[in-house]
DNA sequence: ATAAATTTTGCAAACGTTTGCAAACAACGT
DNA sequence: ACGTTGTTTGCAAACGTTTGCAAAATTTAT
């Protein structure tokens, strides 16, 4: 006991361990990894003195000698708004979810914000830095070209994001031209004729989802126009109240690219005492907690976070595994509430 | 260019960039660590060299010589609701500052959630995994005996969390009981004499809000109580649909633990046509951006998370330089909006 | 021109693991 | 007792950097 705990941090090294051991670096090691190879007395010995003295073996030694860390890498680039994306639910709670899930599977997770704009080279920095087995990347940005171009000579990436036909890096991400078309199609049965789309029409995402709306309003005769609008919940604030004096009259319905966005529509509609669904419907993307806590509840879209997560975690693992794994699209699915 | 290009990745270690350059190993390491021992001219062709080729030295390698691995370990400790913390839009917000500012100071971000019930031994082994030169802790959860333990032998350590007279461990945090004794004010001021306090009083955080109002109560001759609340959006909402009942009539007041279930409540009370804040008024925690978008928008504490990540890295930092730092406690602001 | 002082470089030993190979050992059949 | 297997072990060479020390090259002073 008190052996135990003076001793603590005194053995370092697997050396140390050996020494006292009695038996050499190397069959600690085997010992410690659990090999075949080590009699059964012995590796019982070590690792109960393993115990005691609390040593646990350096990761970084280990990741130098096996040339693969345990850690994946994960990437958040910030095309646009800088500011916004970190702190975006959406992204947050994916993360979240990529935690678990990479737990699970034994690995590490090392978080890293880019920017783009700043630093062209942020892929192969986080790829060639060494301290990575793979790389998960969350959302395309405005980074399509450059992630194609590292997708042809490296393996282990898989990326949150877009599909688009025919691109080469893999994939996994919510149809969301499918999910546009949910939301166009809700608005127009529920009588829209005039969507306004509110949101950024950049990111692949977005457009894509703008797209898809399109697509049911020509089809259906209506009409839909596109008011660029930031994601942070600052500056949205302020266009969509620009934006609302536009809409106001000449629209009757919102499609807002994220229920973010959608969320503040509805608070500055209240304020103008706008009924919502009635005057004007609105549909938002994504089903975060907020939605159904709005006035009144939104409708939305609802992306799989979970899934998606677990998707990326297992694309990445089986690539890592030397597989050649092709994209996931999840399906997208429409949640009524009470705003359209 | 065409050489660039087909030799990029072919020099992949220190050595081969030496060979090429014509000079040692060591003479390559002097000149990209931008050491002042070596040559201007040799360290312009090794560095033009480097540019050429891609080369970026291997950071395990570097880690395991320097015996620091330029990583910083952000733990979030799941205590009691296992699934909530993780996407708890406080945490991921304030994890995201933490990654903008660690990212200034050269680090990078190593996350990982832990569950202490599951595996008692979660802080040294990440500690001593000896892949981070220092662990940032978000949120003491019920983990706080621990924590004091590992801060005896273990440095570069701060914690997110609530101070106690007397700890060992470096904490950075808001102060929760004067941010409680603000919300307790607000209410009483606002003619409430009988506080509903909804949350979970276990970890040392909400203990301390409760503890604030319970405080300002008693000096004001008003009564509070606890409502036990999961944190998780899911259990929360049901819990609180239960406590409901109980409030109405008995209870004129509601002081939430936390912006999120203060949501929740005003959204129930909503539903059962209770005005806010003519019949029930209500106080929340943490004035994450839902706060403003809910109905009517709510009154409640404002933490600095911001300034908190900034606290917590700076004071790492200071801490990794071998200085021995105090705690630092944050103010509370009461931000008044309609909800009480 | 040479000696002294100063810059630059190369050498080689770390950092702490893992692992192929061969030696040592035990068990077994003849 | 002696080969033959089959298990366990130890040895030593990696993995790719960094860095103290000493040698070499350069500059400066005499």
């Amino acid at each position: 006991m008190e052996e135990e705990k003076s001793a603590r941090g005194s053995v370092r090294t697997i050396t140390d361990l050996a020494r006292l051991a009695g038996v050499s670096p190397g069959t600690v090691s085997r010992a410690l990894a659990g090999k075949s190879l080590v009699n059964a007395r012995t590796r019982e010995k070590i690792e109960g003195l393993a115990r005691d003295y609390g040593f646990r073996p350096n990761k970084m030694a280990s990741a130098l000698r096996r040339q693969r860390t345990g850690v994946i890498g994960v990437a958040i680039p910030l095309g646009h708004d800088t500011r916004q994306q970190i702190s975006d639910t959406f992204f947050m709670t994916l993360l979240g979810y990529l935690a678990d899930e990479l737990t699970l599977g034994g690995y590490d997770l090392m978080l890293r914000r880019v920017v783009p704009a700043e630093d062209p080279d942020w892929l192969d920095s986080f790829i060639g830095s060494g301290m990575i087995d793979g790389v998960i990347v969350i959302g395309q940005s405005d980074q399509f070209a450059r992630i194609e171009e590292i997708a042809d000579g490296y393996r282990p990436m898989v990326v949150w994001g877009n599909h688009q036909e025919g691109q080469r890096h893999c994939v996994v991400g919510t149809d969301n031209r499918l999910g546009g078309r949910l939301a166009a199609e809700r608005l127009i049965a529920a009588g829209a004729r005039n969507i306004a789309f509110v949101g950024d029409i950049g990111p692949t995402e977005f457009a894509a989802r703008h797209a898809g709306a399109h697509d049911i309003a020509d089809s259906m005769g209506a009409e839909i126009c596109v008011l660029p609008t930031h994601l942070s919940p600052e500056r949205a604030s302020e266009e969509i109240a620009g934006h609302l004096d536009v809409i106001i009259g000449a629209y009757d319905s919102i499609f807002a690219a994220t229920d973010t966005l959608a969320a503040i529509c509805l608070a500055k509609l209240r304020e103008r005492a706008i009924a919502v669904p009635r005057d004007i419907k609105v549909v938002g993307f994504d089903d975060l907690p907020i939605a159904s806590q709005t006035l009144p509840p939104l409708t939305t879209v609802r992306q799989d976070i979970a899934g998606g997560a677990k998707g990326l975690v297992q694309l990445l693992l089986r690539r890592l595994a030397g597989e050649n794994t092709e994209s996931l699209v999840l399906p997208p699915r429409l949640v009524i509430r009470q705003s359209a």
